[in-house]
RNA sequence: GGCCCGGUAGUUCAGUUGGUUAGAACGCUAGCCUGUCACGCUAGAGGUCGUGAGUUCGAGCCUCAUCCGGGUCGCCA
């Protein structure tokens, strides 16, 4: 039988005991034993950090026995008095304080754990997942935990003292086919029918602006059943909110105080407001990215005039067929990347789509991949063209300009992450604006919405609607933040007539627009006031401000790749019974 | 669905051209130790080499398939 805590009330947590002669009482988990024999030092841990605890033989031979049974992680609550230690520790808060134990129990006992449950661990990550309790209780992750805590609290505090209401919006909702891919939720009243968990609370909290609160926050749980990555959860947390009577600006100003505030309290960094803006196009051009990374330079420059009269075919080829040419200079990267490591680089950029890049790496002399069909001169001018000099790596690529783009914003940023030339203390927080209003769908040869239906188009560009897709810009935009999408917002369409010809520009039919949006679109015949709103991911500013690299490390509980969460191995089979009710059969497996 | 990386004691790893009984460190178990703090010392236990086939006299190592995990492209209005 365990002990029981009776009688005994914890006073303070392990971290905060650093005051001499003071009885406290503490509980945590066993961190470390070091048995001297006739001497026991355990170190005990909580949240907040970690105590010594000292025993002798020469005291109490009942606390002394208790103390040297424990062992690693056992739950103990202990008694005693705090006293200087005789040898300090410089490394602890508590270093120089040790508490000489009067009453020991040891509450809970541990089996010998999978892994040590220490700071410094290079366990598996799967196997800390499938531990995912234990894994919790190392310092790092608690760390995240309550720093996570801490975004949250202020964030709450920010948007309640601005006027927000916190609403609470269905987790059960219509299913909408468009965008990410729903997870379903059967209903058993309505057999064949199904519940949608939200993707975002986007229709709630324009409706919730129509039914006049103004101004809307929640800390929203949202869920897509698309693939996951480092930066991508299928559950997740967005910090969505909605304004009445604002425009753009009023909006990015409200959320850039919210930054400013969160990164002063939370990390004691002073964000400079207010927050840079780019064009999109002018970041794909500069970046080739939509959420560029602006801490270090390499930038795309387009040498297509440079190199118009080159007699290269990949060039001549890429410029005949309405293409470009263009070039980062990864200044500095010569010596890095030898001929073996570009042609990795070389084989990552065919990945991405480019058939392939031309180089020419100055380390002594300029080495050219397509020297052979440059004539004198030539070199030089790409050369001053990308303002390269020696122990510099230029690489080129040419095709159609939005392979252009993307490829070499992809080798940008990998090579930026090789030559370790990105600053890791800096925080370059971007406004992308002016968003393209429709995307090409090459499969179906059609313009789909590059937002959702109801994001406003800019009033300059409503003429093109129909003539000139592609040359339509939503007022919408991105909040970026060290390469990073941290959010993403819009005005929205509040013109019932408008709207309309927004859907007919879609290629919806009134039915389509009826049976997946009927209820909002009626909604807005009644009024609304200007509105629009943004969803900040809480998740990716947690991974960013603890400098973790994958939303693992800020999520308690995450999922894995394959979308499934190793500690409860869900999702998993339901019997029988339970698909009955439901009047669901599974097809039979292969 | 495509591409890339990984899987050997509880954990982190090593393991030579394919060749006796697969090693180390930490952890664990037992014993000793009164000032440790990554305590120290002594002894010990602990392995379907992810799984399944194949090649071979012989496979941790080679081949194929498969499972699991990570990264990424597609996807994420």
């Amino acid at each position: 039988m365990a002990d029981t805590m009776k009688g005994l009330k914890r006073t303070h947590y392990c971290g905060e005991v650093t005051e001499t002669g003071q009885e406290v009482v503490v509980g945590g988990f066993v961190e470390r034993i070091r048995n001297k024999g006739g001497l026991i030092f355990i170190v005990l841990r909580d949240r907040t950090g970690v105590v010594q605890l000292a025993f002798s033989d020469k005291s109490d031979p009942a606390v002394f026995e208790k103390a040297s049974g424990c062992k690693s992680e056992y739950v103990l609550m202990a008694k005693g008095n705090v006293i200087e230690r005789e040898s300090k520790n410089d490394k602890l808060k508590t270093g120089h304080v040790e508490i000489f134990v009067t009453d020991l129990r040891i509450l809970s006992k541990a089996e010998t754990t999978p892994f040590e449950i220490t700071s410094e661990t290079k366990v598996n990550e799967e196997l800390r997942l499938k531990y995912r309790y234990l894994d919790l209780r190392r310092a790092p992750l608690q760390q995240n935990i309550i720093k996570r805590h801490e975004i949250a609290r202020v964030t709450r505090e920010y948007f309640y003292e601005n006027g927000f209401l916190e609403i609470e919006t269905p987790m059960m909702m219509k299913s909408t086919p468009e965008g990410a891919r729903d997870y379903l939720i059967p209903s058993r009243v309505h057999q064949g029918s199904f519940y949608a968990l939200p993707q975002s609370p986007q229709i709630y909290k324009q409706l919730l602006m129509i039914s006049g609160y103004d101004r809307y926050i929640q800390l929203a749980r949202c869920f897509r059943d698309e693939d996951l990555r480092a930066d991508r959860q299928p559950e997740f947390t967005q910090i969505d909110l909605e304004m009445s009577f604002v425009d753009a600006e009023d909006i990015q100003e409200c959320v850039e105080g919210f930054i400013q505030r969160v990164f002063k309290e939370v990390m004691g960094i002073d964000i400079p407001v207010p927050l840079q803006r780019i064009t999109f196009a002018d970041a794909m051009n500069r970046f080739g990215s939509d959420k560029p990374d602006t801490r270090f330079g390499f930038e795309i420059q387009d040498i297509t005039d440079t190199v118009k009269d080159v007699d290269f075919p990949v060039f001549r080829n890429a410029i005949v067929d309405g293409g470009t040419v263009r070039a980062i200079n990864v200044r500095g990267g010569a010596d890095t990347y030898t001929r073996k490591e570009i042609d990795k680089l070389i084989e990552h950029a065919k990945g991405i789509g480019a058939k392939g890049l031309a180089y020419i790496r100055w380390a002594g002399e300029p080495n050219c991949s397509f020297k052979k069909f440059l004539k004198d001169g030539e070199l030089e001018a790409i050369c001053n063209a990308v303002g390269a000099g020696s122990g510099d790596l230029i690489l080129i690529c040419a095709d159609k300009t939005k392979t252009v783009l993307s490829t070499l914003g992809a080798v940008r940023l990998i090579c930026g992450k090789r030559l370790g030339v990105i600053d890791e203390n800096k925080y370059n927080f971007l406004w992308i604006t002016e968003m393209p209003f429709f995307e090409y769908d090459e499969d179906n040869n059609t313009w789909v919405a590059a937002h959702h239906p109801f994001t406003m188009p800019m009033e300059e560009c409503i003429e093109y609607l129909d003539s000139d897709p592609a040359n339509v810009r939503a007022k919408a935009w991105d909040l970026v933040l060290n390469g990073t999408e941290l959010s993403s917002g819009s005005m929205r369409i509040t013109d019932f007539e408008l709207q309309q010809r927004m859907f007919e520009a879609l290629g919806m039919t009134d039915e389509e627009i009826q049976a997946k949006f009927g209820f909002l679109v009626d909604a807005y015949r009644y009024a609304a006031p200007p509105h629009g709103g943004m969803g900040i991911g809480l998740d990716r500013l947690a991974m960013i401000m603890c400098k973790a690299d994958n939303l693992r490390d800020v999520t308690a509980f995450p999922k894995v790749q394959n979308a499934s969460e190793l500690m409860s191995e869900c999702p998993s089979p339901v019997d029988k019974e339970s698909l009955d009710v439901l009047g669901i059969m599974l097809s039979e497996k292969e």
